[in-house]
DNA sequence: TAAATATAATTAACGATGTTAATATTTCCA
DNA sequence: TGGAAATATTAACATCGTTAATTATATTTA
C-alpha cells in the first residue's frame, strides 16, 4: 500500500510539473490536457487516472507559485533596510515576479474562480498573495510602531487592489506602453499610497517618509 | 454603389448586435462563430463575409458599451449634487455597471490586448473608461478648485487602478464574498483615494470633505 | 511457475471550437 | 432571359476537453 501512494505522489509530480512550466513559459492559454501529457511523457488519457479534470491540475499550481513569489521577493529585497523602505521593496518585487511569469499573473487573477470550483482554501491563498509576501514587513512596521494599527487594513486593502490593477492594464498591453513608464507609475502609486495617512503618522514614520520623498522616487527592479 | 454599402453596414449590425447581446447576457466564454452568426439569422461562415475574424468582431463592441456605460453613469448620478459627491457616485455607478454586465468588464479588462491587434484606438478607450464616465465630475472640481491641477492626475491614475483591482477580485469571486462586504470596500476605497491630499485642500473641498465624512459613508447603488 | 485478476496506460470516439475551401444560391445588369 | 458577379451555405480540417472501450502491465493466487 505504501509503495502504491508513493508511486501516485509521483505520476501526479509529473504533471504537476509539467503544467507549471507550461504556465511559466508560455501562459495558460497553451494548457491542453495533451500538451501537459506530451512533456510529462504520458499519454492524455491518463491524466484521468489522475486528476478530475485539467482544473484541478492547474490549481494545483498555486500554491507553489505563491510560495516560489514569497522565496523571490524575499531574495530581491534582503539588502533593504527593515521599514517602509523594505516594505515599498518587497511591493516592488511582487510586481516583478509577475511581470516575469505573466502566465502566473493570469492563473491567480484572471482565471474565474469558478473554474476551479471555487476551492476556499486556493481563493485564500490568492486574495492574500501580497499581504503575505509582506507579511514581515507589515509586522515590522506594525510593532515599531511606523504604521497604525488603525490603518493597515485600510492600507493593505488600497495596496492589493492598486496593483492588481496596475498589472492587469500592463500585462493586457493596454496601459502605459513603455515599461520605464509602467515602473514610474508602480512607485508613484506605492507611493502615494503608502503615504495616505502622512498626518496621521507618528515621527519614526514621518523620518522615514521624508527620507524616502527627499531622494529620487523610483527604485529601480529591474 | 450606395445600396452595397448600406447593405453591408445592415449585416455588420445584425453580426454586431448578436455578439452584444450575448457579451451581455452569457460572456465572452459562450462567444463562437456558430453562437453569433445564430442569433443573427446567418449561416456561421457568413461572418468572416464581413468580419476578418471572431476579435475583429468582438472588439467593435467596446466602443458602443463605452457610450452606453456613460449614460448608465450619467442616468444613475443626475441628482446628485455636483462636486466630490457626484464625483464620488459616478465612480460607484461605474462599478454598478460593470457588476450588472461582467460579460463586458472581461471585454474590457481581462481579454489580453493581442486579441484584437492592439488597436490603438481601443486600447486608449479602455485605458480612460473610468476617467472619461467622470469627465464632467473631474471638469467641475477642476474649476471651482474643489481638486488641484498638481493632483487630479495622480488621483485619476489611482482610482483607475483601484477600481480595476476590486472588480478583479469580486467579479472572479475571490474576495470579498458578499455583494453588501463588497460595496463597503468600494465606498472605503473610494473615500481613501480622494481624501488623500486631504491636507492640501482648500477650503471648499475641506467643507464637502467634512460633509462626507460625517455622513455614514455608504451610499447605496443597488 | 502458470493462470487469473486487478491495475494502469493507451487509443478511439464524441461533440465542441475557429477558420478556410469548395459549393450552392441569389442578385443584378446587358 | 442568360450569364456574371456577389453572397450565402455546407463540407472539411485541425484543434480542444472528456469518456468509453481496449490493450498492456503488474500483482496475486493456485
Amino acid at each position: 500500500m505504501k509503495n502504491k501512494e508513493l508511486q501516485e505522489k509521483r505520476m501526479k509530480g509529473y504533471f504537476i510539473q509539467a503544467t507549471k512550466e507550461i504556465l511559466k513559459s508560455e501562459g495558460i492559454k497553451a494548457i491542453s490536457v495533451r500538451n501537459i501529457a506530451d512533456k510529462a511523457g504520458y499519454s492524455y488519457a491518463t491524466l484521468y487516472n489522475y486528476f478530475k479534470d485539467i482544473n484541478d491540475l492547474v490549481f494545483l499550481c498555486v500554491s507553489d507559485f505563491q510560495a516560489e513569489c514569497e522565496s523571490f521577493v524575499s531574495e530581491q529585497t534582503k539588502k533593504e533596510p527593515k521599514g517602509i523602505k523594505k516594505l515599498k521593496a518587497s511591493i516592488l518585487a511582487y510586481i516583478k515576479y509577475f511581470i516575469e511569469y505573466p502566465g502566473i499573473f493570469d492563473l491567480f487573477f484572471i482565471t474565474k474562480g469558478g473554474d476551479f470550483g471555487n476551492k476556499q482554501q486556493i481563493i485564500d491563498v490568492i486574495s492574500n498573495s501580497l499581504d503575505r509576501v509582506c507579511n514581515i514587513d507589515w509586522e515590522y512596521c506594525l510593532k515599531h510602531k511606523i504604521i497604525l494599527e488603525t490603518d493597515i487594513e485600510l492600507l493593505k486593502t488600497q495596496l492589493r487592489y492598486s496593483v492588481i490593477g496596475l498589472l492587469i492594464l500592463y500585462l493586457n498591453r493596454l496601459t502605459p506602453k513603455l515599461y520605464s513608464e509602467f515602473i514610474t507609475q508602480a512607485n508613484r502609486l506605492i507611493d502615494s499610497e503608502l503615504g495616505i495617512k502622512y498626518e496621521n503618522l507618528n515621527d519614526a514614520m514621518k523620518d522615514e517618509q521624508t527620507k524616502i520623498q527627499n531622494s529620487i522616487i523610483s527604485v529601480n527592479i529591474g
